[in-house]
Order: C-alpha cells, then sequence, then structure tokens
DNA sequence: CTGTCTGCAAATGGTTTGCACCATA
DNA sequence: TATGGTGCAAACCATTTGCAGACAG
C-alpha cells in the first residue's frame, strides 16, 4: 500500500514502544501519561496524530467498539477482546478468534461487507470486588 | 430490579412513536428534527434524555458500537445491524443473529461475561455509488 | 532545503447537566 | 401538590485542527 512518506520522530518511536511495553490496552490519555515521563513535552496532538498514524499503517491497532474513548493494542495479531462494563479497561481474550460469517447478501439490502466488530462485555475482577451491584446488564460504563 | 416511576410525557410518547415509524435507526439529532415536526419546542436535551429512559428501559435499543454517534431502534428483538463505514448509516441484518460463544472463564482473567457486541461493517449501496474512493493508485482527477 | 511533524491553543461535536419553571399522576 | 420532566444554555470531554516554528531525510 502506498502511503505518505512518514517521519521516524522520536516521539513517533517512543509512543510505538511504550505502547508496546504495557500488557493493558490505554487510552490515547493514558499513553499520553506514560509517553510524557520520557518527552515531558509532547502534546496529547501528537500523542493522538501518531496513534492514528501507527493504526493506519497497521503498527497498532485501535479498539473503539463502544461509545467510550478509544483504546490502543500494539499487538497486531487477530484475537478478541473483553471490555469491563463498569471501569472500560480491556483485555485479551486468549482463546482463537471466533469465526464470524458475514451475511449474505440478500440480508443486507445491497451493502458490501467488509468486516465485522466483536467485543466481549463483562465485569473485570477489580470492579467485581467493590462492586456492591446486581444485574448484569449495567446500565452505563459511568 | 427497582426502576424510578416514570410519567408518561407528550414527548416521550412522540418520540417512542416517530422511532418506532421509521425503518432507519436514527441519530439522536435525526431523532430530533422529526420529533421537532410534531413537537416544535422540543430540546435536544429531552430527546438525549428520553432515549436513555426508553432504552434503559428496554423499549429501545441503542447502538454504539462505533466510536461514531449512537443510533436507536425501537425494535427490541434480537438481530443484527450492518454500518455503512463511509456515511455511518445503520441497517438491520434479515437473518437470525449469529451464536456467539463467550469465552471459557480461562480465557478472560477473572472477567465476568454478560455479553458481547457484533456489528458487521460495510459500504451501504448509496455511497458505494457515488465513491469516488481510492487506495492504492492514487486516481487523477485531471 | 523541503515538506513532515510538533507543541500550543483554540475549535469541534456529540452528549450531559444545572436550573427554574411546568405538568403529570 | 409533589416530583419527575422540560427548555435553555452552559458545561463536558474526547478528539481534531490551524498555525508557526522545529527537525528528519
Amino acid at each position: 500500500m502506498s502511503h505518505k512518506p512518514r517521519r521516524n520522530t522520536r516521539q513517533r518511536q517512543v509512543i510505538l514502544e511504550e505502547l508496546a511495553k504495557v500488557k493493558c490496552h490505554p487510552t490515547a490519555a493514558d499513553l499520553y501519561e506514560i509517553v510524557r515521563r520520557r518527552l515531558p513535552r509532547v502534546s496529547m496532538a501528537t500523542v493522538y496524530r501518531n496513534l492514528e498514524v501507527l493504526s493506519s499503517a497497521g503498527k497498532i491497532q485501535k479498539l473503539q467498539s463502544g461509545g467510550e474513548q478509544a483504546r490502543f493494542d500494539a499487538d497486531t495479531d487477530m484475537h478478541d477482546h473483553v471490555r469491563c462494563v463498569r471501569c472500560g479497561r480491556v483485555a485479551d481474550v486468549e482463546r482463537e478468534p471466533l469465526v464470524v460469517s458475514p451475511p449474505a447478501a440478500e440480508d443486507i439490502e445491497g451493502f458490501q461487507i467488509i468486516g465485522h466488530r466483536l467485543e466481549y462485555l463483562g465485569v473485570c475482577p477489580d470492579c467485581r470486588a467493590d462492586a456492591p451491584n446486581e444485574c448484569p446488564p449495567a446500565p452505563d460504563p459511568a
């Protein structure tokens, strides 16, 4: 794929390195805090711009299945994720990704299918711990 | 689950009625425009508040699988959706929803699974039509 | 050198909220 | 009449963008 020439700036390197280092799937803001420890003068704009560049270059994955903040993953291998509906945290699902068969042409009124988005919803251990809550379908991820 | 008592206001009725009427899956703003024809003085806030109330009451579905605007569906029967990656339009998939088996406990590190979110991505007929899309070979309008 | 990238700050845009008045039950 | 609901405007907040100077190639 012919992409525009891209420069290999220090910011870009550090952002990718730090994302690769963490086991979790940080938000842009999380990553900003992390990167800031090495580059005190970076700006959020730079973090956002680079996450965008890296993700369209296929070097990282952007996970934004909910209406929530996007989260990022340096592991580009195909794998599913679970998202905590309470705190928004995202974790990997350690099994082969589910095979999702695309709907037949006649079931989608002219749409040309190019993929799908699947993500599990759950409650993470931490949230379950202090959770004085009850019924499964939590209202909102606030 | 103890829910607060809810009043049956004219705004609430109209919002639900109009949503039930349309075949598409409008955004809050779309619905605001529609509802405004019957209630010229409604506010966006009221539309948002009621869509929230109706959806937590299970009377409508809130579709916000992407990072995009939420869309709403008065059809609460289980069914999948396709979202146009160009214009954001959402349509129903006319087949039995795919059975998604939740990951086993040992594959998700303590998360308690409560559901999943699946949505197909595609290009709608309209967008495909005028689509001057490119990617590899840079098109030259000249 | 040149054109991309950065930092800063201000702008977006969808959604939410505070408040005083209104209307449903 | 008691309270949930409404309209309005301002607040929020993640993300984007305009701009001038900085720096990679």
